[in-house]
DNA sequence: GCGACAG
DNA sequence: ATCTTGTCGC
């Protein structure tokens, strides 16, 4: 479960007439574990990709927004020590308020690719949902899901290795084609490989340039966009995105600081 | 063959 | 992703 880093766990003292609460979200570490057979050259994470394609599950649609939890990964990276870093941030659907977050570090396990961006990413991602001390609810990842040359993107593929429901937000279109959404918040036009819709692309500012959905799994597109909007009442990410992507920054410095390669 | 290409 | 200062704006 959790690794050998510290472990934090404080609940205030309960008032009365007040609703206990916790005021300080728990804050769990842990190390990433490459899992065995993971692949180590592209051929064969491409082979990987199109065996657990199948597995993908898109007649579900997902939980509804601003219920329960949402919690948003990212991960960060120093190439040059080979420290990687992912963090899982817990948070309160209906509140945005952080209920608990995880940081995991270890050791890069795949060169960036295009189109096999999951290889990189989520050995360190499994490694802080593992640690988290509770249920994550919907799962939004930095990149894609359905929206991928194999159709089976980071955020799918993550659905599949955890079963749960996972959406992804991406902040380039990728080789995708779109039309411009209307300028308000909102508006939204399709997210286009050929003529197959395998995302939308969301403004979720008004004016502002658009994110990109795409279905992970268990969830449908209206459900995932429907969640992006709910997660963007500021800015133009998802609080679950600028979070993650905080706290996996943060882990990836005090790491190389105190020179832990995490392995 | 060349360029583009989530993070 | 990451390299990087100041700067404009709420």
């Amino acid at each position: 479960m959790h690794g050998a880093g510290p472990r934090r766990r404080r609940t205030p003292p309960r008032r009365a007439g007040r609703r206990a609460r916790t005021l300080v979200p728990t804050m769990t570490s842990a190390r990433v574990r490459i899992p065995d057979g993971w692949p180590a050259t592209e051929e064969q994470a491409r082979a990987v990709q199109d065996e657990l394609r199948g597995r993908v599950v898109r007649d579900e649609p997902g939980p509804p927004p601003g219920r329960g939890h949402v919690t948003g990964v990212d991960v960060a990276y120093d190439d040059e020590r080979d420290l990687v870093a992912a963090a899982a941030v817990v948070l309160d659907a209906a509140t945005l308020d952080v209920v608990a977050e995880t940081a995991a570090v270890g050791r890069v396990s795949f060169p960036y690719v295009p189109g096999l961006l999951a290889f990189r990413e989520i050995p360190a991602v499994l490694a802080a949902l593992d640690a988290l001390p509770c249920g994550p609810g919907l799962v939004v990842c930095d990149g894609y899901g359905l929206a991928h040359p194999r159709r089976f993107g980071l955020a799918s593929h993550l659905g599949v290795l955890t079963g749960l429901p996972t959406a992804g937000v991406a902040k380039n279109p990728f080789t995708f084609a779109h039309a411009e959404p209307g300028a308000p918040r909102g508006s939204s036009s399709p997210l286009l490989a050929g003529d197959e819709e395998v995302g939308r692309a969301l403004r979720t500012r008004d004016g502002v340039k658009p994110v990109f959905v795409s279905v992970g799994h268990r969830v449908t597109l209206d459900t995932a966009c429907a969640h992006t909007l709910w997660l963007t009442p500021r800015f133009r990410l998802p609080e679950t995105t600028r979070r993650a992507d905080a706290l996996c920054r943060r882990a990836l410095r005090e790491a190389a600081a105190s020179g832990d390669a995490g392995a």
